[in-house]
DNA sequence: AAAGATTGAGCGGTCAATCTTA
DNA sequence: TAAGATTGACCGCTCAATCTTT
């Protein structure tokens, strides 16, 4: 949405603006995957597959899938991948209907891990978002970002 | 700020309202750095470098301090400041008041080229942030990211 | 042709050790 | 002692090439 406003923000305050939000990301993020690690021992990509995985309700799904869903290219991700298998974490599983693809699945230790390690990033959350900001202004910010990417407002 | 609502927000809705916001901030600083490496040729770090150092008005800045500002370790600056460097956008000189710091000034090159890739920067802002978002929401979120951080909303 | 996965080469970063100056 | 900068060893990711399957 355009407003007639937006001719009057120059360009310095609007980098200034984004600055701002890019401070605030970047500490949160850094900070959760810090204490992730500290506490789990998961390196910041291996939890977010982990988490997909979860999220998946332990479906198999192809390595290409969750390549995209953590940002990696393909050969990037088939290492990402050989570690995790190799750390019991999760199974590789040839897809039955199409032979190009590999699946991967939690393995129970897998599963655990993520628990535990989602365990540490919510309560994290809670201390440096949701207490500094309250629920409503979380949900604003967060609805606010879903119309940049077009997808819908969480929780709909 | 902590209200009796906090703990109605499960793990999982907290998580989740987290993810669209990191989904659409990875996706907008995505596509920015990209746009800016396109149009200049100047990788990320790099760009951000130039940027601090046009912010300061031309002065001398210790390596040490743009290292903490674009949070790389030390020895991963010196690298990045021996490109810029080499690339003839920044030169070294050694501190006159403190002789273990070397500060980094931009030349005219460097200069210009940050100016070019500022402009790029704040035009897909423009399209990407403050279009979709108006000024604002805009506004609201990068108040409510300083007060993650504790530092003084912008434009105060 | 086109898409998924793997491999090896190359690069950009961290980390630990070292040197210099305060 | 401590802080800034540099160096070399190491590691994880990208990229391009390759193989297999569709």
């Amino acid at each position: 949405m355009t407003t007639p406003q937006d001719e009057d923000c120059s360009a310095d305050e609007l980098i200034n603006t984004w600055t701002s939000i890019v401070r605030g990301y970047t500490q949160v993020t850094r900070t959760l995957t810090d204490q992730v690690e500290r506490e789990t021992g998961l390196p910041g990509p291996c939890f977010l597959v982990l988490a997909w995985l979860r999220r998946s309700s332990d479906q198999a799904v192809p390595l290409s899938t969750l390549a995209r869903q953590v940002a990696f290219s393909s050969g990037g991700f088939t290492k990402v991948a050989d570690r995790l298998e190799q750390a019991g974490l999760i199974q590789r599983q040839p897809s039955p209907c199409d032979r190009r693809v590999t699946n991967a699945v939690l393995t129970p230790a897998g599963r655990e891990q993520a628990e535990r390690a989602l365990a540490v990033y919510s309560a994290g959350l809670r201390e440096l978002v949701l207490q500094q900001l309250g629920l409503d202004a979380l949900r604003a910010m967060a609805s606010q970002m879903s119309r940049i990417t077009g997808d819908a407002p969480p929780g709909d």
